[in-house]
DNA sequence: GTCTATACGTCGATAGAC
DNA sequence: GTCTATCGACGTATAGAC
């Protein structure tokens, strides 16, 4: 991830170990998107990219290894493409986030297995890296939640860290009904959240500044 | 579920099927109570019985089909036992669900298993039985928001039907974040939809009366 | 109807040859 | 670095005992 920028410049020859798993990585986002995490097998993903399933566990220690890594990456190369502007609110990037796994319900599929498999093993590859990643997602909502509210564009009568963990759940619970039941409307329910977190016009409101000026601690 | 209250009140000769059924369910319950989906396959809960994996199937169509009817049989007889004070809001009903969820973990891992397998799959068991649930589940919740709107306890400034997908949402996204980590304030964080879901002090407010008089439809 | 025994194909994982 | 061979466990299907 950041790691091999650091290798893939040196002189060209042991740098096809990380620029192989690259390759593998790519072919096997390419596969989720377009057939689901049904064919997920180890032999499944080897034969769509080639080789034998054994060797690809030479550049994971297991399938379930190779399936965060898939999540990862995916999730990594999507997210290098457009900055954000700075005016957008936590909903704002919420919405836009979920905008964008809908259109590939593959992923959203491997996102929720890997989320299952994490929660009942005792501990793991997914364990892990899940928790932290829901931990490190509710710290930067949080963030921009209280800039939002130092904005005055959010009640501050409420935890940015609970309406944080909020966010995060509804977003993927609805993820979750949309892929089951595309009735759900899943953009306009989460800007509901807009509505709910605005702050109430006759409220008491003793605000410190009217904008501009946001006191992060 | 319903069906068989007409069946074993009989002869008591081939009730014994259902009975079996029953028997069967009732213990793979204990099982994933006691040790969560990782020990789940056929043959392990089988053996957990004490019998032949193959007779499972006497039953169950498939391992899919036993894992629905466990879940549902297990949510069914939990929810048996205590009803509801007419007074519960929306919110109270959702907090007390999750009270009892979390009590058993290796429930929700199963929920979540299966909730993955039917995102997964094409079309099946699982992905029948949770699209209808969802739905079932979030009109429910829908008709207690629109009497929590009539007694004025809820603002009517938002759609009851996008509130209950969030409510559902939040809650299964929630328990997910608690199992994972349980600094996760899950009580605590469904609570807080009680200050946003509050009618503002100050609002329009041309609500029709008091309280009092749920007009329901 | 209830259940065991057996077999088939696939799975993730390991060991060792080239 | 990639292969083949092999392992035990899995879900499923079928045959047949009681």
């Amino acid at each position: 991830m950041a790691e091999d920028s650091a290798v893939i410049g040196r002189s060209g020859s042991y740098s096809t170990g990380v620029a192989r798993r690259r390759e593998i990585l790519d072919r096997a986002i390419e596969v989720f998107a377009e057939r689901g995490s049904d064919g997920a097998s180890l032999r499944q993903i080897a034969k769509a990219i080639g080789v034998s399933h054994t060797a690809l566990l030479h550049y994971f220690d297991s399938r379930e290894q190779l399936l965060v890594a898939v999540y990862e990456h995916a999730e990594w190369t999507r997210g290098e493409t457009h900055p954000w502007p700075a005016e957008a609110t936590a909903v704002d990037r919420l919405v836009r986030a979920a905008t964008e796994n809908v259109k590939v319900p593959g992923l959203v599929q491997l996102y929720s297995t890997l989320v299952a498999t994490a929660l009942a093993e005792e501990s793991g590859a997914s364990k892990e890296f899940f928790t932290r990643r829901f931990e490190v997602t509710r710290e930067n909502i949080a963030a921009w939640l209280r800039r939002d509210q130092a904005l005055g564009l959010v009640r501050e009568d409420v935890d940015a860290d609970m309406i944080a963990a909020m966010l995060v759940a509804a977003s993927d619970g609805l993820q979750t009904q949309w892929l089951l039941d595309s009735s759900v409307s899943l953009i306009e329910t989460l800007r509901a959240f807009d509505a709910l977190l605005s702050p109430c016009p006759g409220a008491a409101a003793d605000r410190p500044e009217p904008a501009d000026a946001p006191d992060r601690d």
